[in-house]
DNA sequence: AATCGCAAAAATTTTGAAATTTCCTTGCCC
DNA sequence: GGGCAAGGAAATTTCAAAATTTTTGCGATT
């Protein structure tokens, strides 16, 4: 298997945040070189940044491992995803205009006509990576007019470390789940339409308090 | 000049803070190479793990690049910095014992003395490197009980990215300077002592606001 | 005079192997 | 039996050179 490297990235990110990968996992240079039939210091620099985004942890001398997880973490991770979600809202409510009105209405149909599908289906597994694209998406756009370039990255950052965080714990993925999950994208989207900041603040706690 | 990796870490960071290499700057690992007398790959691996921390840019294929600083950037900068350290504070007043009142009086009392040295003196650059230092352990004992690793993180990255932008700046760094500086590190530890979350809030926000 | 393409130069990335450090196993001593 | 040290294996880091990509400089063409 011969991959260029801006693919050995991608493919370690996904496996990063589906879990194939496992938190705590070691990783190491000389085995993953193999599989993508590249030398083991393009995997190190592969890893350096990742580890950058926050999906791999690095120490000098003793090379990297998945990021771990455990409830601590779960909840500090969801905290600050929290704050920043709020304030990227808050600041895109004052600065958006109609084109932000008009990505957002967009982004939120596009995932709410996923998660209706999802939600009448039985098996939730195939809907899976487009459901994340366009989950990532519709918050990306609520926050995308906060006109704060440091906000975005760094909320770009802990969405992937969410995901990484949050995938693998067993949950009940069962129809309610994503019946709840479409009436608080609907409430955000409500909000953040309404300008009303406190709402959408309370819309966006609400979205991820299960995670606390 | 053979010196140790760790030490070529140290000694690029503390020149991209004190912006002996300026914002915009080409980084090449071949030319540091001569100066560091190491292999251009090491230059290239901590230039990766400084681009983690945000002081350098890297861009595939097109290398790496010293943060350049504009007024926007300095805007968004402290922006942030000003959200994660409200945030921060007001979790530690929330959280915080005894044990981070004192550490935060004795680090506010080291900070102060040094500050009224500098406000009396009239050369300031001989103590810039301990001002710096101090300033920076008082504002992250501040914040230091928030019980959020990734805060406490992301506004160590923050912080250094803030110094980068704003030396270099030409500013009256006269003694009225110092004196309103010591005032308002004197405002943000009795809000903070008194817990007043909306006062160290405003004072947070006054001490960082001529930088917006 | 401006633009395009091509070739040369420079810079970046990748490689494979050597050097170094850490980790683990085994055997020895208390 | 427990702890410690030495030796060896494994992993990480460093190196210098080759391969690739980008940038630059020059000349021809419009």
């Amino acid at each position: 298997m011969r991959v260029e490297t801006p693919e050995i990235f991608e493919d370690l990110q996904r496996k990063l945040m589906t879990a194939e990968l496992r938190p705590g996992e070691k990783l190491k240079p000389s085995e993953l070189q193999g599989f993508y039939g590249c030398s083991a210091n393009t995997v190190r620099d592969v890893l350096l940044r990742l580890s950058k985004v926050g999906l791999v942890e690095f120490e000098m001398q003793r090379g990297f491992r998945v990021r771990a997880s455990t409830p601590e973490r779960r909840h500090d991770v969801t905290k600050f995803r929290i704050l920043l979600e709020q304030e990227g809202a808050r600041l895109s409510m004052l600065n958006g205009g109609v084109g932000w009105e008009a990505r957002l209405t967009a982004a939120h149909h596009k995932l709410s006509h996923i998660e209706s599908q999802i939600a009448r289906s039985d098996d939730v597994v195939p809907y899976l990576g487009l459901w994340s694209d366009a989950e990532l998406e519709f918050h990306e756009t609520l926050i995308s007019s906060c006109g704060s370039p440091i906000l975005r990255e760094t909320y770009g950052d802990i969405y992937v470390q969410f995901r990484q965080q949050m995938v693998g714990l067993e949950r009940d993925f069962g129809s309610n789940y994503f019946h709840s999950i479409i009436d608080e994208h609907q409430a955000v989207l409500d909000a953040a339409l309404a300008r009303d900041v406190e709402a959408c603040r309370a819309a966006i706690h609400d979205h991820l308090k299960r995670n606390l």
